[in-house]
Order: C-alpha cells, then sequence, then structure tokens
DNA sequence: AAGCCACGCAACCGCCCAGGA
DNA sequence: CTCCTGGGCGGTTGCGTGGCT
C-alpha cells in the first residue's frame, strides 16, 4: 500500500533554494496566501514540493521572523518551556516571537544541550546529570512523552485534577550563568539588549509567565521586538521589505490560538487573564 | 597554504493527525 | 465507519564555514 509521495520527485529540485525561488515563493503567497502547499509549486512555478515549500516559508521567508542570536532571556524561556514541554518544538516557537520550531530545535541541539550540560543539568530529564533519568517530580506537569493524540485532545475535563499553577515556573533573574554575565563575553550594548529582552520576556516581577498563550506575536508587538534585532539579523533577512508584508503579520495574528484553549481552559477565569498578564501575548 | 575536523543550520524524511469524501 | 489527502511535527542528514594543526 504506502502513502502517494507528496510530489513527482523525479521533476523537483532539492538542496538550497535559491533567489529566484525564493522570490517566486514570496511573490505567490503575497498574491494567494498560505495554504495548499501541494498545488502551491506548480502554481508558483516552482519544481520544488509542496513540503519543502512550506519550510522554506515558515522557517526563513516569513516576515514576522526574527532572525539573528538567541538572548539570555530567550535562552532561559526556551530551557523553561523544553522543561514543561519536552521537544515540542512548535509549541515552545509558539511562545517565541519570530522564532521557529526548527530554528529552536537546532539552537536547542547546538548551544542549549551544551550549556545546561555545562550547569550539571540533563538536557533531558532537566535533573542533575548523575540522577538517574527516570525523575519526574509529582509537582511538575511533564508534556513529556505524552501521547501525540492527546496534544490536540485536550477538551475540558472537569475530572482531571489539575492544578493550573503549576504552569508557572519561576524564572528569576538569578544564576542564570553561574557567576556574572561577564562571563559570556558580551559587550556593554549587548549587554543593555539583553536586559532589554529580559524585560520584554520576563517582566519587572521577575517571573517568568508560562501561562502558555499559542501565538505568532501579533504584528504591533512584533514589530517593536523585530525593531531590537534587526541589527543582528540584516545580514540574513532574505529579500523581503516587511512593511509589503503587513497584511500577513495580521493575518498571521489571526491565526493565533491561546494554549488556555487549547488545554480546554477556553472559559476559565486563567483564559481570561492571559490576556492582561501574558508577557507578550494578548490573544485568548 | 593545505588539510582536517567540528560545528551550525537549512533542508529533507517519514510518521502522525485531522478533516473531508 | 473507512479511506484518502493535506498539513504539521520531530528527528536526521548533509553541506558550508570557520578554526586549528
Amino acid at each position: 500500500m504506502g502513502r502517494s509521495p507528496c510530489c513527482e520527485k523525479a521533476h523537483t529540485n532539492k538542496g538550497a533554494w535559491t533567489k529566484e525561488e525564493d522570490q517566486r515563493l514570496i511573490d505567490y503567497i503575497r498574491l494567494h496566501g498560505e495554504g495548499c502547499w501541494r498545488s502551491l509549486p506548480k502554481a508558483a512555478g516552482l519544481l520544488r514540493c509542496g513540503k519543502s515549500c512550506r519550510l522554506r516559508w515558515i522557517n526563513y521567508l516569513r516576515p514576522d521572523l526574527k532572525r539573528g542570536n538567541f538572548s539570555e532571556a530567550e535562552d532561559e524561556l526556551i530551557i523553561k518551556l523544553h522543561s514543561l514541554l519536552g521537544n515540542k518544538w512548535s509549541l515552545i516557537a509558539a511562545r517565541l516571537p519570530g522564532r521557529t520550531d526548527n530554528e529552536i530545535k537546532n539552537y536547542w541541539n547546538t548551544h542549549i544541550k551544551r550549556k545546561l550540560i555545562s550547569r550539571g543539568i540533563d538536557p533531558q530529564t532537566h535533573g542533575p546529570l548523575n540522577q538517574p533519568t527516570n525523575t519526574n517530580k509529582s509537582t511538575e506537569l511533564d508534556f513529556r512523552n505524552v501521547p501525540k493524540a492527546s496534544k490536540s485532545n485536550f477538551a475540558p475535563n472537569p475530572s482531571r485534577d489539575f492544578n493550573f499553577n503549576e504552569f508557572q515556573v519561576k524564572a528569576k533573574a538569578e544564576s542564570i550563568e553561574e557567576g556574572t554575565s561577564s562571563s559570556s563575553g558580551m559587550t556593554t550594548d549587548e549587554e543593555q539588549q539583553q536586559e532589554e529582552e529580559q524585560d520584554k520576556y520576563a517582566g519587572n516581577s521577575q517571573e517568568l509567565d508560562l501561562e502558555l498563550s499559542i501565538g505568532i506575536s501579533s504584528s504591533g508587538k512584533n514589530n517593536n521586538s523585530t525593531g531590537v534585532s534587526t541589527a543582528n539579523s540584516a545580514e540574513s533577512k532574505p529579500l523581503l521589505d516587511k512593511s509589503n508584508f503587513q497584511f500577513l503579520g495580521q493575518a498571521m495574528a489571526a491565526k493565533a490560538v491561546c494554549l488556555c484553549c487549547q488545554l480546554g481552559f477556553g472559559t476559565s477565569e486563567i483564559c481570561r487573564n492571559c490576556q492582561s498578564t501574558n508577557g507578550f501575548n494578548t490573544y485568548c
């Protein structure tokens, strides 16, 4: 039996995308929007697999992408989210405006894993390195190893004994790096930028609110945040004039989904609160 | 200067799920 | 209810690049 291939492999290009291909894809999506990826390559005149087009768009061409280096605050946020969600990169990415799951996954594997190990923390269990792997604390909600089906089937379940406070993780600005921040070799400007980032994500309370509303950040906020990051991302920003894509940003914001709702708290106090207390997402 | 190696990241692969017919 | 298709996700691969010898 087997699945039908997503495309005619014999007639598709592979490997790195050319500028022409990028431009074709951008132009097409600008005119017709996202969706129907299978038929998109033909319609756009691309010799690419539909999935390849989708990935290229999502991971590289999308106008609301941030790119550039991850800030320390983003690092910590990723770590906290990973401790809650495990390798659910898409969920983690939903909490990091302008970042893609692929980008975060790569960053995790190349930087954060090493960072945690150097701190003596097991990147998988988030427990001490020399501790046995099976160390799930009863007080921690752990989405790792949750069957995939449950991801989208989190219907409200009154019988479930669920303490939402367990979703909130304190991420005090304490001891991010053992020692001082200067150990990272940052310049003063970088440190200042990092502080801004930390303010942006953690707020003044120094408490990381992980109520986990999912969504690509709204265009307004995101524009602001990308304004901070454009300095280091300019070189990698492909072909795009951001202003041309405002409508796309708005459309994406409209697609935002609150995780409270996904988890079945759509009518709860918690869900209402996420509009006002969330660090950077306001949709619900 | 050349070769080797390690690393980072873009892209691909294959599986899974949701929704429609 | 079953099958099929489109889309999404996590894991893996492979190429480009920079550092070291």
